[in-house]
DNA sequence: TTTATTAGTGTAAAATGTACATTAAATTAA
DNA sequence: TTAATTTAATGTACATTTTACACTAATAAA
């Protein structure tokens, strides 16, 4: 019977979390070393169990705070993920979701937590169940989103300078960018605010601070700007 | 407790399938009017529950070939819903799939059909649950997909005029296209092969019928090619 | 043979993308 | 105080792509 609900069979249904940060080094993922059976010790996303009476999104919400202490965070649902052996103790269906976090800004939450760890998305351990190909489908995502529109929003700290922004897109992207070529494309997208404000710590010279302009880039999001680096 | 296998809530899980076509009159979706409860007689997405032992891909073939016959489809995963009263009679999250196919080729399968028919997209009725939230995504992603590569293959029939692509692409993204423009952009991809026949059916003097070449065409996937109508 | 209908074709101007090297500003060391 | 060092900031010429736009070609029917 395809339609009765009874009959049907029920399935735990996860949701498993992958956190995108940018620092001085490069684009990083957070991790958490599992201190639970199965695969206690070995590295992973943060993942858990819906419940009955929650929505998806919470869900994720819920369980990123509970591993990682973190708050607030908007990730988008990245795919469902269904194999029947991708999780070795019972039949789980995982929904997976990514966002991109500012790890400054995030620090405070993080560093009381247990076991969350960043790790360049270089140098990524060997992941859990199908978690290594969560993650790089979440890369692939990324960098074509980063194609469409900027993201730097998010990694980025409130003031930035522009050579990181360009360095921000350089490691999401994993190629150089020619950087004159970059801030006037950049610039010409009209969505950044140069501040008076340099920073002075990485150059004699000091280089300017920029902030993002929210409302214009709202205002641009319908268009969809394409930037093709 | 966020990891104990057993006392984890487990859920329905279902799918819903989003089939578009193409014919003379445009853009078309492919409904059924339900004959079980609840909202029976109303028009909905083909949709059906997880079996424990499949895969979400498999069971979207499955349910999409209970209530039309059709075969061998190769769906795509869309997006997962979740919201609480998303289906009034018990909580289910559900898997949207969507594809694209071409009427003529399965309209065998279709008319021993009980209840599905096709409806232009800019006619579709109320659909039951949260189906029409799901159609309009659909669509979202098939006009973004279509900018970004070409979609033809899977709407048109093995032969076909260009005037027919043309008409294709203005019927997914909802716009005129300009024909010389078009016809240009479309040959720069080289991935059509003219053919020495003539369609004579709507003009005196008739219209050249071209192929896709597939293998020319998958070999520029990997580039991914973009177009910017 | 004229008429009507759809198919098929090209060009010029504008916008965008790309490749590429020098000067500017400030600190530190001589 | 002058020179040397370091990173920031800027512009141009050329190639490519996109856009706007209108007439001729082929054929069948009248």
């Amino acid at each position: 019977m395809l339609n009765s609900y009874s009959t049907a069979d029920k399935v735990l249904l996860a949701v498993d979390c992958i956190i995108f940060g940018f620092d001085e080094e490069g684009l990083k993922i957070l991790l958490i070393k599992r201190d639970f059976e199965p695969e206690k010790g070995k590295w992973s996303l943060m993942g858990g169990f819906l419940k009955k009476e929650e929505v998806l999104d919470t869900a994720a919400i819920r369980v990123l705070n509970t591993y990682t202490g973190l708050q607030d965070i908007y990730m988008e649902q990245l795919y469902t993920y269904s194999e029947i052996d991708r999780d070795p103790v019972e039949r789980t269906i995982s929904v997976a979701y990514y966002a991109l976090i500012n790890i400054e800004n995030h620090n405070a939450e993080l560093i009381q937590n247990y076991h969350a760890k960043w790790f360049s998305v270089s140098e990524v351990p060997k992941l859990i169940f199908d978690h290594d190909n969560m993650l790089s489908h979440a890369i692939r995502r990324l960098r074509y989103r980063t194609s469409m529109r900027p993201v730097g929003f998010e990694l980025l700290p409130e003031k930035f300078k522009m050579s990181q922004l360009l360095k921000l897109y350089e490691s999401i992207l994993d190629k150089e960018i020619d950087k004159r070529n970059f801030i006037s494309k950049i610039n010409s997208l009209d969505i950044l605010i140069k501040l008076d404000e340099k920073d002075m710590t990485s150059s004699r010279k000091g280089s300017y601070l920029y902030t993002f302009d929210k409302e214009k880039y709202d205002a641009k999001l319908l268009n969809h700007f394409a930037l093709n680096f």
